[in-house]
DNA sequence: GCCATATATTGCCAATTGGTTATATAACCA
DNA sequence: TGGTTATATAACCAATTGGCAATATATGGC
């Protein structure tokens, strides 16, 4: 991981169990074992995945007894939809811009049309 | 890699190289070497970045004369837009709920609330 | 056909990842 | 205090990753 902040929380969503994890937090918190009970791995699997979550910000721990319960921190993800959005936005002006200048001159004749 | 699509995307959108390749791309096409001159990374390293992003579906390769340009392929993010928004729409369903919750035994003197 | 340029493939390496079992810690319960 | 439950840490392993240098392939120009 080249601990960079959006690098960790892009590489915390790459893991299907991970994804998994995030949508049961999504409907609630959970604890450990309850995040775990879908899947056929260990505990300590499971200990990891979390971790990676947490080092990426998605996820937040409290205590309750015994327990410790996995709280969503979906603000952790806006920067993921700030850089897609971004993505997406240069291109679309790009885009823009051609289909405005395709439509330009396709209404100028070829001998009035001038090198811009 | 878990092999599963959105697991390939979101691996790929988890270095800072490749993420900066993409927002080449995203003012158009570039070459191999255009793509590479901004790093000190060596042809192959770029050829292995550009074969995850194709791998992902995120560019496309064409040919022009002895270059392989490539071509953002932004339809790919989709999926990851999909994803995130699913997460937030899940989670925020549930806070409302809470909150209307919250509002109504507000409003609700406490000798007339009802277990629901 | 020959050379230069653009890019890909191969073989290698160190670091990271996702999993395991065994062990440790922490809190509740009797 | 001792046992049980919930979770974390340690030590290890195989697979994957991101990098490199060396080599191969493909194309255009002479």
């Amino acid at each position: 991981m080249t601990s960079d902040q959006l690098s960790r929380t892009f590489a915390a969503l790459a893991d299907p169990t991970r994804r998994a994890m995030l949508q049961r937090l999504s409907r609630g918190p959970a604890t450990v074992n309850q995040l775990r009970e879908p899947f056929r791995i260990s505990g300590p699997a499971v200990s990891k995945h979390l971790r990676v979550l947490e080092d990426a910000g998605l996820v937040v721990t409290s205590r309750d007894g015994q327990m410790r319960p996995r709280t969503l921190a979906p603000d952790a993800l806006d920067p993921v939809r700030d850089w897609t959005e971004k993505m997406r936005h240069t291109w679309e002006a790009r885009h823009d811009a051609l289909a405005t200048y395709l439509i330009e001159i396709q209404d100028t004749p070829v001998n009035e049309r001038t090198a811009s």
